[in-house]
Order: C-alpha cells, then structure tokens, then sequence
DNA sequence: TACTCACGCATTTTT
DNA sequence: TGCGTGAGTA
C-alpha cells in the first residue's frame, strides 16, 4: 500500500473514491497523471477491477503510453485497454462494425485523403474551388460529424447557399467513403458512437466489460467524445475524468471545455475535487499565469501554489525586429548555459510555425543545436504518401482516392502493381512482403535521383517506412497503425549527431511539457493573440489560454519577448506588444532592455538607439537589423 | 511524363 | 515575401 503515500491529500482522496463519478480539476504541473494512474493501480491492486474492466482513454499515444508503462510500475499488471479515442474507437468498430454495415477491412483516411477526395467529388459537381475551398468543405464536414449530424440529417437542417452545397458535398462524400471502405477520423468517433446507440446488446457488451471509464484531458473532448465516454459509462458510473478548462486550446478543433460542466447536471453525486498544488513550477510563475487567466470569464480558474519560493523574476525582452529578438534571446541562452542550465532544459515557443525561422538562422549562426517540432510530418511526407496510396490499392482497388494517387505518379507504375496484386494479397503475405512487391513492380524509387539530397532523404524515408513494415504482421494492422501514431517528439529530444538540443515548437505543441527554462517569444498584438482571435471574445479567451498554457511550461525561468517592427507576410508593420504581457503584475517582471536601448511603451515613434535619436519606423527592418547586429556603423546607417 | 511558371494564399493541427 | 498547387507546355 505504499504507493499512497507517495499522494498528496487531495490526491489520495482522489485515488481512494468510490461510489459515483468523478472530476478532478488538476491545474498544471499538480500530479494529474499519477493521480490518474495510481487511481488505476488502485483499483487493481484492491481487487476492486481487473485491469481487464479499466478503460484509459487519452488525446495522444504519447500520453496513453505514459500512463500504461506507469501503471504497469506500481501494480506489475498491464492494463490492455489504454489509448487514444480514436484507437479504441478503431478497435471496437473492427469487431463489432458489421452491426452498423461497417465491414472490418476499413481504411483511415487522414486530412489530405480527405481534401483529395472532397477536390474529385468538387470537380465533378462543378464547383467554384475559390468560392467553395475543399479545405472548408471538409472542415464544415468535419465539424457537422464531430456534432454526430449525418449527412442526410444535416441535409435537411441545410440553410443558405454554402450550407446547402455542404451538404451535397456531404452525401457525396460519404457514399464514396462507403465505396471506397474507408472512414475519416471524425468517423471511428461518431460511427463508434452511432453502434453504441444502434444496439443494445453490443452497449451492454461495453458497458460491462468496462465498469470503470477513465479519461484524460477532459476539456479537450468534442460532443462525439462526451457521447461516447457518456453511453460507456453510464451503466456502472465508475467514471474518473481529469481536465482543467484553462488549458482548452483546440475549440477550432471541436473541444468544447464546457464538457466539464455538463458533467455536473449529468451526475447529481458527482465528486470533484480540486488539484492545485503545483510541483513544477516557481510561485512567480504561477503568479503570473494566475494574472494572465483570470481574465478569462467563461470558465472556472484554479489557484495553483507551491511550496517552492518565488524563484526569480519572469524577465522581458524588448526587441527592434524579429532578427534583433532573435538575438536577445541568443544572448540569454548564452547566459544560461554559463549558470548551468542544459540546451535540452530549454524551450522556445511561439504563436506560428513561420517564426521559427528567425530564431533557427540566429541559431545556425550561432552553433546552437536545436530541434524543430511540427513541421511537415512522417506520414504526411509525399514518397510516403504515395508508398502507403500503392498499398491500400494492393487492399482495395476501389479505394478511388489512393487509386487516383498511385496514377498520378505513372499509369504504367499502377499498372504494373496490379499484374500480380492478386497472388501477393492471397492473406498468406506479411505487409513487408507486400511492400517489397509494391516497391520491386513500380520501380517507386527510381523516380528519384540520388545525387540530389532532398531525394536521397526521401528515399531514406522509404526506407524507413519499410523497417516500420517488418514490425507488423499483416497489411491491416500495419496501416491502422500507420493511421492512427504519428512519431511522437519527446521533451529533450537530441539533435541528428546526438548533441542536446533546444527545442523549438509552436505553443499548442508545448502542451503537457515542462522546461526548465521558456522564452516565448514575438508577444505582439496579432501574432499573439492572433489577429483572427482579436475580433471574438470566446477566441481572445482561447488565446489567453493558450498564454496561460505556455508561461505554465515553465520551471524556474521564463522570457517573454517581442520586437517593435516584424514583417508578416511581406509587409513590414509596427508592432504592440502583446495585451498578455500587461496582465501580469508589474511586479513579477524585470526588463532586461538596458537604457542605451530603452525603447518607451507604450510605443511612441521616435525612439533612442545609442542616443542617435533615429526614428526607427523610418527604417527598413533589414537596415535596421544591419545596425543592431553591428553590420554597418552609425554614418552608414544616417546615410541610408 | 516531366518540367515551368503564374497565381493565390498565409494560425494553431493530439488522431 | 515565399511556398505549394495546378494548369499549360516541351
């Protein structure tokens, strides 16, 4: 029983209730996962649940093998039913599908396979592609499904031009989906949804076997994950759910944190308890998180403490331009790495993928190792695409989308697959074998040159996609797999050569990590929050969140930064610095700008650099920028 | 079939 | 401004 100890109060009361559902509002960094996990181990070790009738449900395989590999610790039992919605989703329509006319062989399309498809259906109604985007189309689809609307349903509640093409799109698409044997990711949801309301007898089958239903990150659920969770745990009401409604960031995405709230009126006895002792962080930071989030409104705020001290102030960096920032922050982490924080202890966040880019040219400059999370992924990559469309035609030649793909890439390439796709799909070959076949008869990779590199990689990725291949036994399961776990970054990854590295993401990708230290840099009104957040209130609160997620990621250390002049898509503009950082007391932060480089706030036109009393905004940021890295001299600069 | 060029578009992206 | 897409051409 020693494990309890290892539990705060709060915690244990969490792990040892029993009786009705349960909601434990866990703040940042207050111990949600082990509380989770060691509630399961409970259970187990108690005799209370087989690990068999515990259903884990999480958002990422990354967490999912988390709380797995920490439960199997504690009580030596693996827990078979750990994982994402959408897998287990997957693994209930793989066996009990057929009820609702899905046939078990099913394929996943992901978001390109769906634009694909929507472009054909598009073309052959003759649409405006500019009037009517796939892109939207499929988001307006994708929405409508994680709503659990049907295509016929929504057809009828259809108002308004756009809408009414939406729906034709709709049914369209999803008669081809059925011809194609393919579902979409909103589908393994709502389908799995639809079985369970559909029959009875399958429900029951779920609900017993699961008498207890755990799920993590709550706040993140869409209405077809609050449906599922829901009819699953209804019969026993062994329901553990773990969210904190400050960390909602996908509403774009159709979570919905007020599926927190819901459960109040859903469960009369519902438990909940409060998680607000914090482990990671310094009161400072916590402070200033709680300064920034509890302008939010709509939705409760946990009051995070810790029994650390303060720690040291949050410190602010003022910067010309993106490149001048960029610098700053280079010289920070010089300074850090002096005092003994480790490159892999350190974190660069920002609002978009496109600002990665002045940072990663002052560290290439600098020879600072760094890792780039987000960006194009494994499976999202062209060759592999391609390779994984000639295997789903080796499964289906009907599969119009993957069969559309492989011709793109030659007639006679497809051709030839197809000459002897019966003999390798006789069930008796292993997804390897038949990705050998579908390499050896294409001739794939000759289209590449191997004196280019970007081609050699691509070839490599081939390549490793194939190794992957040997890990499966048949086609199916190597596919689903495929699907359903993209590679996953690690916190502290290292560099390609082994040297420990920074890690450079977005903030939504920063999510459930922890640095030592946390420069978040281009805090400007716009970029963040985000122009197109500016003119909604639930979306400013969304980015708020989203602050409130990033200055939470931190341990001992946080920068915020932003630079007074940054172009955006070619144009250069003035920028204000970020709403965000005024709602921090002033107190908590220091300026790390010295008075040679003061630059007034709020903005003002003029400005001192080194006393030359230039106006900056006169400037070209390039000019700019070649007088603050020291490129060119005072007189030149006058000159220009 | 492969390459070129003009055009449009540009937030975040767990599965 | 810079990239990806898609139509058009050799």
């Amino acid at each position: 029983m020693n494990y309890l100890d290892e539990l705060n109060e709060r915690q244990k009361e969490a792990v040892l209730h029993e009786g009705s559902p349960l909601l434990i509002l866990a703040g940042a960094g207050s111990g949600k996962t082990k509380t989770l996990t060691y509630k399961a181990a409970h259970l187990v070790h108690t005799g209370k649940a087989s690990p068999e009738q515990i259903l884990l449900v999480t958002f990422t395989n990354k967490a999912a093998q988390e709380m797995r590999n920490r439960v199997v610790k504690v009580t030596g039992q693996y827990l078979p039913s750990v994982g994402t919605f959408h897998s287990m989703s997957c693994r209930i329509l793989r066996t009990h599908g057929r009820e609702i006319g899905i046939e078990p062989e099913f394929v996943i399309y992901d978001a390109g396979d769906q634009e694909d498809l929507v472009k054909a259906i598009s073309r052959e109604m003759e649409l405006d592609p500019k009037r009517y985007k796939p892109k939207s189309l499929v988001t307006a689809i994708s929405q409508t499904k994680q709503e659990m609307v049907d295509a016929g349903t929504y057809s009828n509640l259809a108002r308004g031009q756009f809408q009414e093409i939406v729906a034709r799109v709709y049914l369209e698409y999803q008669k081809r989906m059925a011809k194609y044997k393919a579902l979409d990711f909103d589908d393994l949801l709502s389908k799995a949804v639809s079985l369970l309301q559909a029959n009875n007898e399958t429900l029951k089958y779920y609900q017993d076997k699961f008498r207890y239903v755990f799920v993590d990150e709550y706040q993140d659920t869409n209405t077809a994950q609050y449906t599922f969770t829901k009819l699953i745990a209804k019969a026993n009401r062994g329901l553990v759910v773990v969210g904190d409604a400050s960390q909602s960031i996908y509403k774009w995405r159709g979570a919905d944190y007020r599926n927190i709230l819901k459960l109040r009126q859903d469960y009369s006895d519902l438990k909940e308890i409060r998680l607000e002792r914090n482990y990671r962080s310094t009161q400072t930071i916590l402070d200033a998180a709680h300064g920034v989030i509890s302008n939010n409104r709509s939705h409760p705020i946990l009051a995070l403490w810790t029994e650390q001290n303060d720690g040291e102030k949050i410190s602010l960096i003022e910067a010309y331009t993106a490149g001048d920032e960029a610098r700053k922050v280079n010289e920070e982490i010089q300074k850090l790495k002096s005092s003994g924080v480790n490159f892999q202890e350190i974190a660069i966040l920002y609002r978009t993928n496109a600002q990665s880019r002045a940072i990663e040219e002052m560290f290439i400059r600098s020879g600072i190792p760094y890792v780039l999370v987000g960006g194009t992924k494994f499976y999202e990559r062209k060759e592999i695409k391609d390779v994984l469309a000639y295997l789903r035609v080796m499964l289906n030649p009907e599969d119009g989308v993957s069969y559309g793909r492989s011709e793109k890439n030659g007639k006679r390439r497809l051709a030839d697959l197809l000459l002897n796709r019966e003999k390798y799909m006789d069930g008796q070959h292993t997804a390897s074998e038949i990705l050998e076949y579908v390499l050896t008869s294409t001739k794939y990779l000759t289209k590449f040159d191997e004196d280019l590199d970007e081609d050699v990689a691509r070839i490599e990725n081939v390549k490793e996609l194939a190794a992957v291949a040997q890990e499966f036994e048949d086609l199916h399961s190597f596919l689903e797999n495929v699907a359903l776990v993209q590679a996953e970054y690690y916190a502290g990854e290292k560099t390609k050569d082994n040297r420990e590295a920074i890690t450079l993401m977005t903030l939504h990708a920063a999510k459930g990590l922890e640095f030592r230290a946390v420069f978040m840099v281009g805090l400007e009104e716009g970029l963040f929050p985000h122009a197109r957040s500016m003119a909604d209130n639930e979306e400013m609160e969304e980015e708020r969140r989203l602050m409130y997620v990033g200055i939470t990621r931190a341990k001992e250390r946080l920068y915020l930064s932003f630079a007074r002049q940054r172009t955006v898509w070619g144009t250069e503009g003035n920028q204000q610095r970020s709403r965000f950082i005024d709602e921090i007391d002033p107190k908590l932060i220091e300026s790390l700008n010295s008075s040679a480089t003061y630059l007034p706030h709020p903005p003002s036109d003029f400005v001192r650099t080194k006393n030359t009393g230039i106006r900056i905004d006169a400037l070209s940021e390039d000019t700019l920028d070649d007088f603050l890295s020291g490129e060119i001299s005072v007189e030149e600069l006058l000159s220009r």
